[in-house]
DNA sequence: GTGAGTCCTG
DNA sequence: CAGGACTCAC
């Protein structure tokens, strides 16, 4: 470990952590993902592009020397796969040069061969010469071999020698700066987003492949070779822990450049004492745990995406028709549940038939009740209600007279009595069909739609139970008991709990996985590290956590609210947009609440609403705009039947704010609300009374009686995956 | 006084 | 999304 030899040696299966092979043996939800990759190959990199195509290095200085070519050497040079896997990342123009050269060397071999065969073809002792030429190719190879070990050794002590402070904000600043020789990629980009499932392309993939490793990094190569080797023999004898070194050294490799390094990491990094490099293990483990599950789910991803070209999954549903099925519903019925897996479902299936008896009792049923909640007009509604309708709130209040914060009316909400609020249509065979709203549309003579309606957003994934599952595996397999000294600067983001005791992450594991989880692992932890809690300040993006990806809590309450929450909290909103502070408590039981959290959650919710009701308002200013610009009053608003659709583009800002990661179906309920809220906006500005400034405060009043019961799924911890 | 909620700002 | 100011109800 020592010697250099042994250090690359040792480091290589660090680089390639994620390869699948031998160096894998510690990380067994690798083994989990479906073997589609070829050995010798980085994971990673090939999880990103599954096309595999050759891959460039990107650099100005190295014109002739190509991955491809690298990659013509590797098959000629069998068992070196990790060498060329370094060699290709590194891009540093004095040692592709010198790789070049072997490169070239090799290839005049190749050649001389050829042609020295060629001649002796025409001889009689053609294989006696063969036989010698291989001979001494086999020679030159092993040269060239050693050759590229020892280039292979200065690169990889290159990198495991970088880490000093000032070493480090220099090569930050490299990094930060658009290069002119290479393509230098942002490490948190790649921690935090090279996974990110929903603007991913092959190109960025890879990119990101590429920058495990930067180019950068070797730009003072020749001036601090010996400074750097001098330096890493100090800090080798300094005796940190044996199986710790190697992760350390390949993680300061592979997040050299940003990342944890350049974040809050760097801050604290005296890194000359074993409070940093624990801290960079610290770091390390949470890097890797994130990336495999991400990988895992990338995996996944990639492999669910082709196999749905054949056959969709019919568990997921976007659309009404496929809610047919759903129990004897009718066909707009509440889909206030989870539609997918869900054990309670049947459950909730017969509980829902009973809620909606229960108000069909409560509130008169007509023919408005199978009626989609798109205004329903009449052609002559404009004679009966002019300009200036009855106001809505009255209305609205009438037909919700007694319902409860949360009354349990998971089946369809009651048809609104009220007039119609849009003017009448001027084409009455239209009037029954309802049309998406679009702010930016125009007016259309579709009676489906009249505006192009955006593709539906892909099916949630089902895939998250996998995702988290990996990670607790993985937090579990990288578990270092010794490890629970952090730096200030590092304490700052957690608990004084010990950090790295996340055997289980309570806020996050998928509850069908809970089920199986043993209930200590569940129970007792740590807290993860606080984050934004108020009064601490908040803290955005430490670690270079992608929001809600990864959470390092524990099964045990904790003071701070973490992205899991935050996405739970939104989630919620589906189902409840005011909730009681008794309601938060209930279904976060991970939370330990205080006052702080308890008003931080609550503004969480201030902050959806006022999101989801500057959103009503807008559509609904734009949907009045329209009617009143379309050809005059006299033809407005047939098509233009206010309505919350799933493709709608109301529909998708909703989704994508409160649901962003789209993995879970929203229910219809929210969207029979969200449709609610609209008409009310749009009524309340149709007939001036937007002009009063307290004339939102009706609004609310309606929309916090139609809060729907919680999933009991809300109630675990963790985000719900619906 | 406290909690909850809204509005505004950054 | 958070902080601050403000209102309102208890």
């Amino acid at each position: 470990m020592d010697s250099p030899t042994d250090l690359f040696d040792d480091s290589s299966p660090q680089i390639r952590t994620f390869t699948p092979g031998p160096s894998s043996a510690d990380l067994p939800g690798v083994h989990t993902a479906p073997g589609f990759r070829p050995p010798g190959f980085p994971l990673i990199h090939h999880l990103l592009q599954p096309g595999g195509g050759p891959r460039r290095i990107l650099t100005a200085n190295q014109n002739e020397v190509t991955a491809t070519q690298m990659e013509q050497e590797e098959g000629m040079m069998e068992g070196e796969d990790e060498l060329t896997e370094v060699k290709r990342k590194c891009n540093d123009t004095v040692l592709m040069a010198e790789w070049s050269q072997d490169v070239m060397k090799v290839k005049r071999m190749k050649l001389e061969c050829r042609q020295k065969d060629k001649q002796l073809e025409d001889g009689g002792k053609r294989r006696e010469g063969r036989r010698r030429e291989r001979e001494e190719l086999k020679e030159q190879l092993e040269e060239a071999r050693e050759r590229l070990q020892a280039l292979q050794e200065k690169v990889w002590r290159a990198f495991g020698e970088k880490a000093e402070k000032k070493e480090k904000k220099r090569n930050h600043q490299r990094c930060d700066g658009d290069g002119d020789e290479v393509m230098v990629e942002d490490e948190e980009d790649v921690t935090g987003e090279m996974f990110d499932e929903e603007d991913i392309d092959g190109a960025e993939m890879e990119k990101e492949s590429f920058s495990l490793l930067s180019v950068s990094h070797f730009d003072n190569f020749h001036k601090r070779k010996d400074e750097l080797q001098k330096d890493r023999e100090r800090r080798i004898e300094r005796g940190r822990e044996g199986d710790m070194e190697g992760v350390m050294e390949g993680s300061r490799l592979w997040l050299e450049c940003g990342g944890l390094t350049r974040g809050d990491w760097d801050g604290g990094a005296e890194d000359e004492h074993e409070e940093g490099g624990q801290k960079f293990a610290q770091a390390l483990k949470l890097e890797l745990g994130s990336a495999v599950a991400r990988v895992i789910d990338r995996v996944l991803r990639l492999y669910t995406e082709m196999m749905d070209h054949s056959s969709p999954p019919a568990a997921i549903s976007f659309h009404p028709s496929d809610q047919a099925h759903d129990g004897g519903k009718e066909r707009d019925g509440w889909m206030g549940l989870l539609t997918r897996g869900r054990v309670e479902e049947p459950m909730k299936e017969k509980e829902d038939g009973d809620r909606e008896q229960q108000l069909k009792k409560l509130v008169p049923s007509g023919p408005d009740l199978s009626m989609p909640l798109a205004v329903h007009r009449s052609p002559d509604t404009r004679k009966t209600f002019p300009l200036l309708g009855p106001p809505l709130p009255t209305n609205i209040n009438s037909s919700h007279p007694n319902l409860p914060l949360h009354h349990p009316s998971l089946t369809r909400p009651t048809p609104l009595p009220h007039p119609p609020l849009m003017p009448p249509a001027s084409h009455p065979k239209e009037t029954s069909s309802s049309t998406s709203f679009h702010p930016s549309s125009s007016s259309s003579s579709s009676s489906s739609s009249s505006f192009p309606a955006p593709p539906p957003p892909p099916p949630p994934l089902p895939l998250p139970l996998l995702h988290y599952s990996m990670q607790q595996l993985f937090s579990r397999s990288l578990h270092h008991p010794q490890l629970p000294h952090l730096a200030p600067s590092r304490k700052d983001y957690l608990n004084s709990d010990p950090f790295l005791e996340f055997s289980s992450h309570a806020s996050f594991p998928p509850l069908p996985f809970l089920g199986h989880l043993d209930p200590s692992l569940t129970r007792h932890g740590v807290r993860e590290r606080e984050r934004g809690v108020r009064g601490d300040g908040s803290i955005r993006g430490g670690g270079g956590m992608d929001g809600g990806e990864l959470y390092l809590t524990a099964g045990g309450t904790q003071e701070g609210l973490s992205p899991c929450h935050l996405k739970k909290a939104k989630l919620m909103f589906f189902y409840t947009r005011y909730p009681s502070s008794n309601t938060l408590k209930t279904y976060f039981p991970d939370v330990k609440f205080n006052r702080c959290v308890t008003s931080q959650m609550i503004k969480w919710f201030s902050n959806f609403r006022e999101f989801f009701y500057i959103q009503m308002e807008r559509f609904a200013r734009q949907a009045v705009r329209d009617a009143l610009t379309r050809d005059g009053a006299a033809r407005m608003g047939r098509e233009n039947q206010l309505r919350v659709g799933r493709d709608t583009e109301l529909y998708r800002i909703l989704n994508m704010h409160y649901n962003k990661s789209n993995v879970y179906q929203v229910p219809e309920r929210f969207i029979e609300v969200s449709e609610v809220a609209l008409r009310e906006f749009y009524s309340a500005i149709w007939t001036g009374r937007d002009s009063d400034p307290c004339w939102k405060k009706g609004i609310y009043k309606i929309i916090c009686k139609l809060d729907s019961p919680l999933p009991d799924a809300f109630r675990m911890p963790g985000c719900p995956v619906g």
